[in-house]
RNA sequence: CGGAGUGUAGCGCAGUCUGGUAGCGCACCUGGUUUGGGACCAGGGGGUCGAAGGUUCGAGUCCUUUCACUCCGACCA
């Protein structure tokens, strides 16, 4: 296409709020547009190319193990959330509004409940499972604080994935297919990411799983062993137990635990000095929504106590009417992995994907039923699979740029090569320019133009920022027959024959 | 919700203390000179100064109220 009809609105300047690479290369290479501020965006040309190539790599791959991509209704009843008992859990996330009618609505944050409605009302026999139903859609939480442009927007597009069983090793087996197909996308786009292990949080379910894309700019912490395949989230992460006496000296942190309905606890957590609370993890413990600090001066009735102190504490030195022993304390860097007894480190990930073994947890509270071979009615066992699509954009960008702009990865660049006419009042130049674009396009390779009349200097800025993967300029020495091919990454030039100029660029764009 | 701050042209900001013609840079439009690293000259368009009320001969500026957003902490793909 040719840039001078194209709406890509690059910039100079550096949008005040945006401080991470890939929300200020995303603005300002123009491929996205801020919606007063709010955590909501527009994608531009260019932007929308690159989902599309994010989406189609993960739309090919699905395909490929068998899922099946559908659209649900963005617009869910909220009757659907009170039966599944998740609208409390939720809570101020769940943008809820009200049609003319007075009917309650939520827009989906996710699908869980939309989906087995959907499964409970058209599957009834074990004969038509198992069944993995996906849909690459919007999504919108109403986050407390969005921030970082893409990386968490309030609206945002997100590739979901249920999957429907008639027993545990059966979803065990969709899950571990899963990884595998997720390892596989990611490694098509172009990521470096890791598997770790993870919390599920206000999903549900046992088993859970998340893909990082390791960048220093990552919001979660992760720990990765150094020795062999261990990672996991923080959050839930474990660590070889260490041993102590009974002369340790422990620390007692009082916080208060918030349940549905508004209700709470006090709760006293006992941890060995020098260790630090998992909230995440203490959370899971009690069987809590959330914790807060307390300031409350009263003994607390329930206390919990990191299991590795186990008997150096003495129980009794607690006045309370329930103790339990919990892993509840965060993995240092420095401890040692359970599985292969390695040093365990810190890294920063970006979670781009999550699966989840969620076993009966919806399809119960939503009666979502089949008839098993002996006409027996049983729960489906369920699997749950999500991408943040939109986020990978953002992620990719995290992960892949330099101080000049964007370098997007073979399968999501918005073009594979940029023509650029240096001078467009040079008509030698703009005639090698329009013949190799034509070329290319005749060849099916998607090709930028730049015939912007600007001059060279602007249009490298602009194509160093927009970063598609090559590049070739119509320059200074093209009366000596020779024209200049770049790489964007590390911008390598090499000076190229005018007259084997269209087959070497094929044959560097394709290889 | 707790703490800090900001609202003036599409974007980034000055002007507010000390009331008196609405400013600057970038972007945009016209003409000309330029054309290998964000050119230059000349001319031009664009604003209910976040909103409401008040004080005053006169309010971007002072007073009151209100709304919005940003930044730092607890949630998430």
């Amino acid at each position: 296409m040719k840039f001078s009809t194209l709406l890509i609105p690059t910039s100079k300047e550096t949008p005040g709020d945006a401080s991470l690479a890939s929300h200020i290369y995303l603005l300002r290479g123009g491929f996205i547009d801020s919606v007063g501020d709010s955590g909501l965006y527009n994608f531009l040309p260019l932007g929308k190319k690159v989902l599309d190539k994010i989406r189609f790599v993960v739309k090919e791959e699905l395909d490929r193990a068998g899922c099946q991509e559908v659209a649900l209704s963005f617009v869910t009843p909220e009757s659907l959330w009170r039966e599944s008992g998740r609208l409390e859990k939720y809570g101020r996330e769940l943008l809820r509004f009200k049609d003319r009618k007075e009917n309650n609505f939520v827009l989906g944050p996710t699908h869980e409940e939309m989906m087995v409605n959907l499964i409970r009302r058209t599957v009834k026999s074990y004969k038509q499972l198992p069944l993995h139903l996906y849909q690459i859609n919007l999504k919108f939480r109403d986050e407390i604080r969005p921030r970082f442009g893409l990386m968490r927007g309030r609206e945002f597009l997100m590739k979901d994935g249920y999957s429907f069983h008639v027993n545990r090793e059966d979803m065990q087996r969709e899950f571990a297919h899963m990884e595998e197909t997720y390892k596989t996308i990611f490694t098509r786009l172009g990521v470096d990411f890791r598997v770790v292990e993870a919390d599920s949080g206000a999903i549900g379910g046992t088993g859970s799983k998340e893909f990082m894309v390791l960048a220093d700019s990552g919001e979660d912490t992760i720990v990765i062993c150094e020795s062999c395949e261990y990672g996991a989230n923080i959050e839930a992460a474990v660590a070889e137990p260490k041993v102590y006496d009974e002369g340790v000296t422990y620390i007692s942190v009082k916080m208060k635990a918030h349940y549905d309905e508004g209700k709470s606890k006090v709760i006293a957590f006992v941890l060995p000095e020098g260790a630090e609370l998992q909230e995440v993890k203490a959370c899971k413990a009690v069987g809590a929504n959330d914790l807060s600090v307390s300031d409350e001066s009263a003994q607390a009735p329930i206390v919990v106590i990191e299991q590795s102190l186990g008997a150096a504490v003495d129980p009794h030195d607690f006045d309370a009417k329930e103790i339990f022993y919990e892993d509840i304390s965060s993995v240092k860097e420095g401890d040692r992995c359970v599985h292969c007894g390695g040093v365990l480190r810190y890294t920063k990930g970006i979670e781009v994907g999550h699966i989840f073994q969620l076993g009966t947890r919806y399809s119960e509270a939503l009666g979502c039923h089949f008839l098993d071979e002996n006409g027996k009615s049983v729960p489906m066992v369920m699997g749950t699979y999500g991408i943040g699509v939109s986020r990978l954009l953002a992620a990719i960008i995290e992960q892949n740029h330099d101080e000049r702009g964007c370098i997007w990865t073979r399968e999501c660049a918005p073009f594979i090569v940029q023509i650029i006419v240096a001078n467009m009042k040079d008509e030698a130049q703009k005639a090698w320019g329009e013949k190799l674009y034509y070329e290319m396009r005749e060849k099916g390779i998607e090709v930028l133009f730049d015939d912007r009349t600007k001059r060279f200097g602007s249009k490298m800025r602009d194509y160093e920022l927009i970063g598609i993967p090559y590049a070739v300029v119509m320059g200074k020495n093209l009366p000596e027959g020779k024209v200049e091919f770049i790489t964007r990454e590390g911008m390598v030039k090499e000076e190229v024959g005018i007259e084997d100029l269209s087959l070497f660029v094929e044959k560097r764009v394709l290889s």
